[in-house]
RNA sequence: GGAGGGAUGGCAGAGCGGCCGAAUGCGAAGCUCUUGAAAAGCUUUGGGAUGCAAGUCCCCGGGGGUUCGAAUCCCUCUCCCUCCGCCA
């Protein structure tokens, strides 16, 4: 959630940048007034307290002296101070669960530099990798679950069989090709990100904090009698981590990645764009998240961006850069670079990674904060972002390693972690 | 799943319903002394709300209650420890 502050220091300005990202000022003006109400209430409330304590201690004081009369009169007094100050109360709390739920609506701020825009149609591409369009003119490219079915390595009946519409099956070599796919993730970001296998169900407590679970949000699942949720990504669990906590300068940045299964409703989505593995409800994914002092993360964030590209770039996959304008951003993002591949079997660009600069959004909720080296106590700034979300480029990877006769060649950079060179071919491609 | 015990500041550990946001020790920071260091002495050392400030208010695992007043009493949840059962 938003500062606050922001709404009752300098509401002009801050309404002007929600603007960008199509915030109503109703709702702004809404949460200023609440805030305002609320700060008056506070100081009554207060003042109310005071008094009461006042006589509370004067009574204590009679009682030690062994003076009753007056002890029992102040008495009689604090009770009438107690009922007008719980009266106050329940008015404070009304506006603060207001407020709370009013600001909890407000995403957060743009970066001032995210280009204006409404919807994704004014997302900027900011630049493109290993992509020749004539490279794909002239032959006859398929679809990764026409070529996972014909060989052996995707079972969609199987898979709704077991659990429906938007799950997936992987046999075989298509298994073994996910399983290559995590480790190479994980081996390539061991030089920056510390590796974490978390609990995949979480906390009511610890997905709404991270953001993942408001009232508009019915993306995750729940178990029926526990209160607890299978993750939508690592991020939750990895940013649930440090929840409630005051970290030490020093121990800033904090980098941690983690290969996880994540489960995804996907209430709606249906159709043309969820066939095969382009969207599923339960998928694995190597995530990578970061929690960084205020002045770092912008630089921070670039490096994320790098570092998600960089599993794309050893697999020789085609991909580009593309930077979200405001109105396409996500509700707690202040900016998002995009990175997609190029899918020749669909002829579309996938979106593989989503790397987001979540300033204190996050934080400030989970209340997560470090220390400054002899100095005060602030929020961290919250970065995320996919290292490798397997089932997309699972099957960039089998459309672009397609062959003549039908087989697909992996990029040599998998082949160690695969155990194989060929899918589907004779048998030499095997080891 | 059953039976018992616990949760207090960075850590350890006191705390009669009022004088307790909290003794004491350790740790840490600053200062004094010293050529320097050690030792010793002095001082400081949690978070948050509100306010220009002084101040006031809230927080002793979370939530609720009793009371004029709760770290202290009651209820409840969570977590930790011991024992029994179950189990990869």
């Amino acid at each position: 959630m938003i500062d606050a502050r922001l709404l009752l220091d300098d509401f002009d300005a801050t309404a002007r940048r929600l603007a960008r990202k199509g915030v109503a000022p109703d709702l702004l003006g809404e949460a200023r007034d609440l805030a305002e109400q609320r700060r008056v209430q506070v100081q009554q409330v207060d003042a109310a307290r005071q008094a009461r304590n006042e006589v509370s201690k004067r009574i204590g004081a009679l009682r030690r002296d062994q003076r009753k009369d007056e002890a029992d009169r102040a008495q009689a007094e604090a009770a009438e101070l107690g009922r007008n100050l719980e009266q106050i109360e329940a008015g404070l709390r009304e506006t603060e669960a207001a407020l709370d739920d009013t600001v909890m609506r407000i995403p957060n701020l743009p970066a001032d530099d995210v280009p204006d825009g409404r919807s994704d149609a004014d997302n900027v591409v900011l630049r493109t990798y290993g992509y020749d369009p004539s490279a794909f003119e002239g032959r006859d490219w398929q679809p990764h679950w026409d070529i996972g079915e014909r060989l052996g390595i995707l079972d969609p009946e199987r898979a709704a069989k077991l659990s429906g519409a938007m799950f997936a099956v992987l046999k075989g070599d298509g298994a073994r090709l996910l399983r290559g796919l995590t480790s190479l993730a994980l081996d390539i970001h061991r030089d920056r990100y510390e590796e974490i296998i978390p609990p995949h169900v979480v906390r009511s407590e610890v997905i709404t904090k991270t953001g993942h679970l408001t009232k508009f949000d019915t993306q995750a699942y729940r178990l029926r009698d526990d209160e607890l949720w299978l993750i939508p990504t690592g991020e939750v669990a990895l940013m649930g981590m440090h929840q409630g906590e005051i970290l030490a300068e020093a121990e800033l940045p904090v980098r941690y990645m983690a290969y996880t299964t994540c489960w995804r409703r996907e209430a709606g989505a249906a159709g043309k764009e969820t066939r095969g593995l382009q969207r599923l409800h339960e998928f694995h994914k190597v995530e990578l998240v970061e929690l960084c002092r205020p002045e770092d993360s912008e630089a921070e964030f670039h490096s994320l961006v790098a570092d998600a590209a960089r599993p794309l770039e050893m697999l020789g996959l085609p991909y580009r850069v593309v930077e979200l304008c405001s109105g396409d951003l996500t509700f707690s993002a202040s900016r998002v670079y995009d990175l997609e591949v190029y899918s020749p079997g669909v002829d579309r660009w996938l979106e593989v990674s989503s790397i987001s600069l979540v300033t204190d959004f996050q934080s400030r909720r989970g209340q997560i904060r470090f220390r400054r080296e002899g100095g005060p106590v602030e929020f961290v700034h919250a970065l995320n972002g996919s290292g490798l979300a397997t089932p997309r480029v699972w099957a960039a990877v089998v459309e672009h390693g397609l062959q003549p006769d039908g087989s697909v060649r992996l990029p040599e950079a998998l082949v160690p972690y695969a155990g194989i060179s060929v899918i589907g071919g004779d048998e030499e491609g095997r080891r």
